[in-house]
DNA sequence: CCTTGACTTCGAGTCAACTCGAGCGGATAT
DNA sequence: ATATCCGCTCGAGTTGACTCGAAGTCAAGG
């Protein structure tokens, strides 16, 4: 698949995949002979899962990190096993983002809650002010 | 209050606080006769809010946008009247912004979802230490 | 009176994360 | 075989959000 599918598959922009495989944020993307770079449908997925990761405020240093042992997953689909030293490291990480992710969601509601409390006020004070108050302005 | 309680309250600090009011993403401070900046309870918890909303992902320039009209308060709380416009203005930001954040918190509990998936797979991995067949990312 | 320290403005510097242009190479169509 | 697309690399530019240093002001204390 090229670079300019999977572009508009996953709604970023070229320039920002060769970036992020530059980074160090994808793994080395596999090419044909002529230098292309040729996506298999793992390189998207993972490509979607960093997106997501992105999307929820981790930063581009921190996917790096958890990436980082990535290339065992090529060794694992080409049958090799995993040293559990990286099983264990990556469940870690992963463990540590969840926590994240339990943090934000609380944090999330809290200013939902603070969003609908405003907007109460807002239409209360339409109501009564509009009835008490209408000469004003 | 000064900039330097208020960073120290927030956690915030006084150059990012200056920064906010030249950008005009928080209202003009008032000030004392000497031109130091004197922080109400109100201007605290206004600042506040906006940083929670800064966490969930809003933008200063989106924030800006909801705080342009945010000088009504002053005058609320004064005890002059709020235009209608004004009011309808920003229940509707908020509107938009309770959208956004519906919207984020669904996309992060699909991660999570997706997270906790991957996190199973490893520990799966961990155990029966045989899986060359699944393709996780 | 002079120093100290916390405040002020202003402009410049930094960092992350893109975003782009220039110049080149290989495949395909006319 | 020449033009038209993509794609490639490399390096430079941009944007958003700070972050800082320099130089100045003011109030309080020795």
């Amino acid at each position: 698949m090229t670079i300019q599918e999977v572009a508009t598959q996953t709604g970023v922009s070229a320039y920002t995949i060769r970036f992020y495989e530059k980074m160090g944020v994808l793994t080395p993307i596999t090419r044909l002979p002529s230098g292309i770079r040729n996506f298999t449908k793992e390189d998207v997925s993972y490509l979607r899962f960093l997106l997501q990761l992105k999307q929820t405020g981790m930063s581009l240093a921190d996917i790096m990190a958890f990436t980082k042992d990535g290339c065992m997953l090529q060794r694992l689909s080409r049958g090799e096993a995993m040293p559990p030293a990286v099983v264990a490291k990556r469940t870690a990480l992963l463990r540590h983002h969840e926590r994240h992710l339990l943090e934000q969601r609380r944090e999330l509601d809290a200013l939902l809650c603070a969003v609908q409390q405003k907007m109460a006020f807002y239409e209360d004070y339409a109501h009564t002010s509009a009835a008490a108050n209408a000469s004003v302005n």
